[in-house]
RNA sequence: UGCCCGAUAGUGUAAUGGUAGCACCCCGGUUUUUGGUACCGUUAGUCUAGGUUCGAGUCCUAGUCGGGUAACCA
């Protein structure tokens, strides 16, 4: 018990209960879990927390977690769905091995199910309308009434579920439901459909069937029928848990347990399937991978790395309460990821030239930088320098206040990885934009370090004009504003909501050796930011996006009135 | 309005009934050829009221607040 190097190891309440439940010999000590997406979508953030946990917990305890596609709804799924959901499990780092599973392949078993509950009197076809299977269910505090169809006798029940089949009935016609407690005070045992009639083609199962079981149904037998020993889903599904429970006591087969945990809700962060859906249906996104957009794919795109995903899913927590992560957690993960592992390079975002003087004309050397200065091996690249140069606008001010470490008129920056510079001039256009800037290095301070030991505050980063290579740079802010996003005031459409500057281009400078940067890969634009290479990149013209920001402990000046 | 679930620093999350701890954010400092990283530090918490107990964040009762829930969706 007393673990010699006892870290204060905390497990969460699930990890908890299976704990126990292998100490105790329950499910011969196995443990088998399941992440069961319906393909009728994008994998978005949420999910990666459920396929985290699945996964995480089945591997902790040499189980494994199976992939099964919750395919019980013909009407809005699609194969589209189930490529995009392998690629995004897999990419998040799991392999379901050879457990992949589809619902669908259940039906048949299923049917017989159902014909074993109508016989045992648990189950009968019903022939009210939907609009009166509402109606007669009641409400919260409105008695519900039984339906007319309730006590068929089983020899009908069979013959018409066995035409339901056949498809002699009309969608909505009929249906079959389950015998439970119409005046129940947990809504879902009030006689739940089991079956529905849908005369529609399925992305598998094509047109054998004309009849198509219900969520709960399918879930719970279906986790049985794979020998799952916790059922880990999300909190709305707990009222489910008596009716998850009475399906497979009443058929008597192995009883998966049920637990739920909360949502994963992430500030400014979107998870409603619905809405996410509008947004690419409504031209606010570019698309379901848009960098801006929680979905795996976006995040992908967006340059995230798939173990910060997974640390910040890791380190969320599993609890039974439901609120809200912030934002600023998930970035923690993904710049500490990307400093370990992107190269460093030099961009200028918002360019403003400088004129080194005392630069001769037609020279330019080489400059050398390292290409990450937290590993060693990176190595180390060339960079041109020459007597003219690109800095950001935001590191040269006029009137600058004495916490400003940056270039201003008659102050001394360090160029990273070249020399101190010096600016003597600024050059106004007839607007009274600043244009250019006239300076002068100094020669003797090329290790950076001036041998005479002056020193200067700040070190800018910088490109050779004539070296430089244009990018577009796509700066990146959160769709909402907001914390919840999505939220909107009464009589305001949450669209409205949108940030109207959640995406920024920029034409950016870079230096040359960014040319030729493979698709997906992450850089450090120096005192920037992390970057990645879009897939709308070619050979001649770069595309970055801007993953996440550097943390940045400058303030700026504040602003005079 | 019924039923179910929940409530610990600003946020998220720990604590066999026995010293309320950790991380993020914020703020401050040291180091630094990135105002980054790393390291150090400061601020700040058990929803309320009763009860059980030597002792309650933890157990009990009531209340308050928050979430879920009435599809032939999942």
């Amino acid at each position: 018990m007393n673990t010699p190097e006892s870290e204060p190891e905390h497990v969460d309440f699930i990890r908890k209960i299976i704990n126990d439940d292998i100490s105790s010999g329950k499910n011969d000590g196995k443990v088998v879990t399941r992440f069961p997406p319906e393909p009728n979508g994008y994998l978005h953030i949420g999910h990666a927390k459920s396929i985290c946990l699945n996964f995480g917990i089945a591997a902790e305890n040499n189980g494994v977690c199976h992939l099964r596609f919750d395919d019980t709804n013909p009407e809005k799924e699609d194969t589209e769905y189930v490529e995009s959901i392998m690629d995004d499990v897999r990419w998040l780092g799991f392999d379901w091995g050879s457990n992949l599973f589809y619902a669908s392949d259940y039906f048949e078993q299923l049917y017989d199910w159902a014909v074993q509950l109508i016989k045992a009197g648990k189950a009968y076809v019903c022939d009210l309308t939907f609009d009166e299977v509402r109606e007669y269910r009641g409400g919260w505090n409105k008695e519900g009434k039984d339906s007319p169809y309730r006590d068929r006798s089983v020899e009908e029940n069979l013959d018409l579920f066995a035409r339901m089949r056949a498809g002699e009935f009309k969608d909505g016609e009929k249906s079959l439901r389950a015998k439970i407690d119409m005046n129940s005070s947990n809504m879902n045992l009030r006689d739940p459909a089991m079956y529905r009639i849908r005369h529609q083609h399925h992305h598998r199962t094509g047109d054998t069937w004309c009849i198509y079981p219900n969520y709960d149904w399918a879930h719970g037998q279906s986790d049985s029928l794979e020998g799952i020993t916790h059922s880990i889903c999300t909190l709305e599904f707990e009222d489910h848990r008596p009716l998850y429970d009475w399906y497979v006591e009443s058929l008597g087969i192995h009883h998966p347990q049920q637990i739920e945990f909360a949502r994963l809700n992430v500030t400014h962060t979107l998870t409603s399937k619905r809405k996410l859906l509008q947004l690419v249906e409504g031209g606010h996104v570019s698309g379901w991978d848009d960098p801006r957009m929680p979905t795996i794919s976006g995040l992908r795109r967006r340059g995230y790395p798939a173990d910060a995903v997974r640390d910040f899913c890791a380190h969320t927590g599993v609890t039974k309460f439901n609120g809200m992560t912030e934002l600023a957690l998930l970035e923690l993960y993904v710049r500490g990821s990307l400093n370990k592992t992107a190269s460093r390079a030099m961009a200028i975002l918002d360019p403003l030239k400088v004129v080194i003087e005392n630069y001769p004309d037609d020279e330019s050397e080489m400059r050398q930088a390292h290409n990450n200065p937290e590993d060693e091996n990176a190595g180390i690249r060339e960079m041109p320098f020459g007597r003219e140069l690109y800095i950001e606008r935001a590191d040269f001010m006029e009137d600058a206040p004495k916490k400003f470490f940056r270039l201003t008129v008659g102050r001394e920056v360090r160029l990273k990885n070249a020399f101190f510079l010096k600016c003597n001039e600024v050059i106004k256009d007839d607007a009274g934009e600043i244009i250019e800037l006239r300076c002068t290095y100094d020669p003797e301070t090329s290790g950076g370090k001036a041998p005479d030991g002056r020193k200067v505050k700040g070190t800018i980063h910088w490109v050779s004009a004539k070296h430089a290579v244009d990018a577009e740079v796509r700066m990146y802010d959160v769709l909402f504003p907001e914390e919840k996003a999505g939220s909107a005031p009464e009589g305001v459409d949450w669209l409205e909501t949108l940030n109207p500057s959640s995406l920024i281009v920029k034409n950016a400078k870079v230096e040359p050796s960014l040319v030729g940067a493979e698709v997906g890969s992450s850089y450090q634009f120096e005192r920037t930011g992390y970057f990645c290479v879009d897939k709308d990149s070619s050979v001649d013209s770069l595309v970055f996006n801007q993953t996440v920001g550097l943390k940045s402990g400058y303030k700026p000046p504040e602003k005079k009135a």
